[in-house]
Formats: structure tokens, sequence, C-alpha cells
DNA sequence: CGCATAGTTGAGGAGACTCAATGGGCGTGG
DNA sequence: CCACGCCCATTGAGTCTCCTCAACTATGCG
């Protein structure tokens, strides 16, 4: 997450507010060298890398089209190299659930792993780049294959954590409390990226950021529109601005229905509403 | 999950409806060779190891205490040899949540390895005893870390899925599925230990399976209750009797409240406590 | 220029939460 | 050995959040 670097930051990634653009400087890669994969990854190497032996393919995958899907073998894992994406799981019943949104930078395909074929799907929310690390790669003996099965370690731990916050989130949390972290959690990403962390679109649609939280469609645009309404937020179709990061911030950490051993129950917590948002700030105006 | 091994069944584990009793015979190791820990794990190795050459220290824990703290170092990943134990995640205003439940054969403290120290806590819900295995094993360039290293790689992959698994749960269905869900986890897993699968011990409370679960713990009991009543279940405290199987797999799979895109939203949805439980079977007289 | 898809908003209801009171188990101490 | 107290579990009553259904609007595409 912090091991995201600034690499050629305006190449793809968000094209933001200009989409389907694109200039001829930022025509992607077909493959990637092991020092560029490494820099992507955010690996540093003291080592000297003999940098030519292997190269990575890069996959380029039409928005709405599938990298892949669940049960399908797994013989490559992927970086995100531009784009944006949405990872999903379904059970027996076809009932899908949003996992993740990977963006530049972010490994996926880590659920393949265990059993050789992928436990999850991914689909390409906008055009998207990807390069793609074969297994053999990340289990081959050769120094820069063990540098890189290192830091894939330490991705697939940090990403274990992530989950379980994200889990917290899910079962803790208000609904308010959970727009306004997955909105922050967007706009950190966003400035890792070398982004606007304050005015940036959204991807993906009400009902997978309402499947990504555990929450109906409905109650995201409600959410959405109520913090726009109290101020905090501007918003436009799918493109978002925020007013009041503070605010927003307060919002994350309000009181929860659903939390264990809530250390003190606060009773203002009786007061309905008390959670529903923060304080209006006297209303602009 | 799966590969779960039946190694010494009888050592320890469930001491079941026998608590605090501990026969001769069931007195834990002080450490395992290399060959134990790998069976254990359910490693199959064809190589032939240098089993002398590491030792790997057991920990032995009382009920009620902490192995490790949210933010502790982490020198050292475990592997539950025996015993029940409960890993949670508190965020900054100390709310905690229940992520996991290990028992023997699960390996723990996984989430540390990213930043060098743990992101979680573990604690001990009954006596128990873990393998410590260092990071420096892990990482190591011999044959046996080098194994060690691709289980673990799958360990992790597999419990990422598992997390996004659970993640659906409590996202998605209504309690009912989500306790059923959950007894039908723990009866499989005892199963696999070699414990019967129809009647067991609960070894964390209702307030912990609530956390668990993302619901009151009242509901919890609620829940448990309302599968009694019905006869798919009978109760006593923290003994649970399994009545009907195939009804709390029915159970499971029923509508939901959440789903994303439900592929066809069962009309029988608006028929009141249509998911409430499976239908009563003639209730027993 | 409509049709389709995505988003907004309203009304009403159901599930699950909170608060509160009761009961059972178990350990401790008189 | 019983009594007391503590913790956990159960159950009830009332309420609130969030869901569902539905109608309407905006946006984008052919």
């Amino acid at each position: 997450m912090e091991t995201l670097i600034r690499f050629s930051t305006d190449e793809l990634g968000l094209e933001a507010f200009k989409p389907k653009s694109r200039s001829i400087d930022n025509l992607p890669r077909i493959s990637s060298s092991t020092e560029q994969l490494f820099a992507l990854c955010g690996i540093e190497s003291r080592q000297n890398l003999n940098s030519s032996i292997h190269k990575f393919l890069h996959v380029r995958i039409k928005a709405g089209r599938h990298i892949y899907l669940s049960n399908d073998k797994c013989e490559m894992i992927y970086l995100v190299y531009s784009g944006f994406l949405k990872s999903t799981w379904a059970d027996t019943n076809g009932n899908e659930k949003v996992l993740s949104f990977p963006m530049k930078g972010e490994m996926v395909g880590l659920d393949g792993i265990a059993h050789g074929k992928f436990a999850n799907s991914l689909k390409a929310l906008t055009d998207s780049e990807l390069i793609a690390i074969p297994l053999q790669f990340c289990k081959g003996q050769n120094i820069e294959s063990e540098i890189f099965r290192n830091h894939m370690i330490s991705v697939m731990s940090q990403q274990l954590v992530n989950e379980q916050k994200s889990s917290f989130i899910i079962s803790s949390l208000p609904v308010d409390a959970k727009v306004a972290k997955f909105l922050l959690s967007l706009s950190f990403k966003f400035k890792s990226l070398g982004y606007s962390e304050k005015s940036f679109l959204l991807r993906m649609s009400r009902e997978e950021i309402g499947s990504y939280l555990g929450v109906s469609l409905e109650t995201v645009s409600r959410t959405i529109s109520g913090l726009c309404t109290i101020g905090v937020l501007k918003k436009n179709n799918r493109s978002i601005e925020i007013m009041n990061f503070d605010a927003l911030k307060k919002l994350k950490r309000l009181p929860m229905g659903v939390t264990y051993k809530a250390t003190v129950r606060s009773k203002k917590a009786r007061n309905p509403k008390a959670h529903r948002a923060v304080e209006p700030e006297k209303p602009p105006t």
C-alpha cells in the first residue's frame, strides 16, 4: 500500500477527467523487464539483477471484460500497470460480492495460488493493462525470483490484513462511516498514485460500491447525497469532490451498531441520528 | 483446510467433554522436528530432510492469555498444536472484532510478516500449545525452509480466500444463515480433526460468535434458540448437538437481504419469515 | 431521438439492535 | 456445604437502521 511508488505517474492510471484520450507518450509497453517490474512493485533491491533474463508480458484488456474467472486455471498472477479493476467472489447460487477495486501497482490473483485456480473473478472497469507474472517465475530458484517471492509473501500478508480491516468495516460500522471510509481510502490511493485526493471519478457503480460495503445501492446513493447535503462532499454523478476531509475522517470513527465490546458505550448514542452525520458545522450559510 | 491431517489425533485438541483432565499420554512435547512440523502442516515431502537440524519449540499457554498482541514484534509465526484460540483485530478506538478461531493444524501470525509486527492479537480460549516457527526459518535458504515457504505461500493464499468467503457471509446473509454456516464450519473442522461432527462444545461466548459474524450477541442467542425450537439443533449452554444437517445446510443457502445482483430475487422473499427458518418439518410432536 | 442503463428519492416494513430483567453455572469464601 | 456474586446466556419490549419496492430523472448509446 505504502510501497506504491511514483513510477512514471502520468503514464496511464487515471486519465481521470479526460477519458478515452491517449497521448502518444502514453503508449503502453509490450513487456517489462525485471527492474521495471520491481520498480512498480516497490521492491528496492541492492543486488545487481540480470535484468535481461526475464521479460514480463503486458496484457491489455478492454473495459467490461474479464481477465480471469473463478475456477480458471491460475498460471499467472498479475500486477496492475494501469486502469481500474474489480475483483469479485460468487457463491454457488451465483450471488456476487465485490471484494476489491485493484489499481495501479497492486498485485492480483494471489487467491489462485493455493489450488492452482482462481477463487475470484477479475474484471476491468476501464481499459486496463496488467503485467503477467508466470507462477513459474514466482517459484524459480534464481535471485530475481527469490526477491520477488519475498515481496509476494509480504504483499499477501498485507492483503490479509487489509481484508480483515474491511471485514471490520463491513460488519461493525453504520453506513455513513462505511461510505466515508470507502471514499477516504479511494482518496488515499489516488494521492499515492500522484493524483488529486480531493476530486476524482468513481469508476464503479453504486451497486458495486454497495456490494463491496455490504449495503444496498440505494443506501449508498442516499448516503452520498446526505454527505453532499451537509457540505462534506460535492458530487456529480460519478465524480466526487471532497469538501471537508476532517468531517469525513471524523465520520469514519463514529459509533457503531454492531460493535463487539464497545469499550464505553457513548450515551449520546441514545440521541437518534447521533451518528448519522457529523455536526452540520453551521451549514454553509 | 483439507490439508489437515490426522496426526496423533487424540493428543489434545478437544478434551471436549472431560475438561481439565489430562491423561499421561497426552503430555505435550517440548519441541518438534521438521518432520513432525511438516506432518502437522500437511506437507508431504518426498525429499529426505535433515530432520535433526531444526527444532521447533512448543509454547504452552493458559486459557485466557494472549500469545501476542497487536503491534507486538513478529519474530515467529505459529502452528496450532492443540487447543482453541481466537484472533482479533481492534481499531484505533479499541473496538474489537473477532477474526477467526484457529484450531489444531492452523497457522497463525501470518499477518505479522508484512511489517514485522502483528496486526492482530491472538488469545487462547482454552489451554493451548503452539509450535513456534521463527521467521528466520521461513526465510532460510536450506531445503527445509524452501519447502516450508512454499507451503506457507499456499496457506496464505488459502487464508485470503477464506477471509473473502467469510466477508461474503458477513455482508450478505441473514443471521440464520450466518449462524448455520458458522456451526457447519465448526462441525466440519471438528470432523477433520477426528472428532464428532454432530456434537461438540463451543469454546467461545455468544458475544465472540456475534463479533465474528457481525451481529449482536443477543441475536446469536436467539438464533440458536430458534434452531433448537424447530428441531435442527439441541443445545445446552455451550454444548451443541446438530440434529438435522440437511436442514442446517439448506438454511445456509437461503435468500438474503443484501445480496448484490441476486440473480432472480425469489418472490417468496415477500413472505415474511420466509428465510427465518426451514420448514419446521412437522415439529417433533 | 428514443431506449437502456444508472442514479435518485420516497414510502413502508422487516430484521436486527439496544436496553433491561431474569435465570443458570461455577468459583470463592464464609 | 451453602450462599453469594459474577459472568454468561436467555428472553422480552420497543425502536431504529437499512432494506425492498417503486416511480421518476439523468446520462449515455445506437
